[in-house]
DNA sequence: CTTGACCTTAGACTCAACTCTAATGTTTTA
DNA sequence: TAAAACATTAGAGTTGAGTCTAAGGTCAAG
């Protein structure tokens, strides 16, 4: 049985984020022992891996728990339900992947569009497009990524 | 003169938000009536549009104050400056859209290798691939996005 | 002259995922 | 046996950008 320390070590979650998973409900110590320390078994440290893996790839916190609610008990479960969460995290990274895509065409624009030098602002063409309104982007929304600098 | 609920009609931003950004220091009221309420005037709503372009464009609120400085008086700053604080930007949007891409492509290796059907998830490969371990990902710094699902 | 729509403030709350602190107890090591 | 290194808990703080509330003041319309 590992200690707290120990299985922080072993995976690469720091002790203080084990025991908030704890707290998330997503992992449980399997024993204490006399005085109270978390022990973790064999089991603990897959089921550790298995929210590092999924944390890594990027599952929030919520989808994690699902997921191993799902991994408790596979039988009871089907494919779809897995494929849902992960199709539902590929949605919101398209999505991201979009609206960051935007930012980074208007950014090019206006950096392409500067000297960048020594010179003052006064006629900075940044400035300028910034003041210039009408910048659409980004808004958070089906935004089809209009990009007039 | 234009009242907050005015101005913010007027750009789409909220009263809440208004007072919130004042509070920031990015924006203020260049006068107040008789019985304290703020009142905007043209230039103000300028400042204001200034603003929500920026945000749009995905600055930060820093950002802003620091953009906002050198409109108050470009003479004094420089285009470089400028250019510093988009290019900042523009970095962190590239390092966004790397890590972003690595987990699209995660996810979509694994609902690639699912069948996605009604079946028990007992053997469902995306639970198997999870609990695999060895998913290097989006580690937040310099990972290469090494993509083994 | 009252109703409703607006305005004011300070300050609390939200989200996500930690991260840290304080106060205290336990184990290991020199 | 004492110090260092660990462990426990409840709970507060962090980040960024709002969002909302309560308790009150003001203003226009009917």
């Amino acid at each position: 049985m590992l200690k707290i320390s120990e299985i922080a070590k072993k995976n690469g979650l720091s002790t203080h984020t084990l025991r908030f998973y704890e707290k998330q409900g997503l992992i449980n110590a399997s024993q204490r022992s006399e005085a109270g320390y978390r022990l973790y078994g064999e089991a603990d440290v897959r089921k550790a891996e298995f929210i590092r893996t999924a944390r890594n790839i990027g599952f929030s916190l919520d989808d994690i728990a699902v997921l191993l609610s799902i991994r408790l008990d596979k039988a009871s479960h089907t494919c779809q339900e897995v494929t849902d969460i992960a199709r539902g995290k590929l949605d919101e990274v398209y999505e991201k992947i979009t609206e960051l895509t935007a930012m980074k065409a208007t950014l090019e624009i206006l950096l392409a569009s500067c000297c960048g030098g020594p010179e003052d602002a006064t006629h900075c063409s940044i400035m300028e497009a910034l003041d210039a309104s009408e910048a659409k982007q980004q808004s958070s929304s089906g935004n089809t990524a209009t990009n007039e600098v």
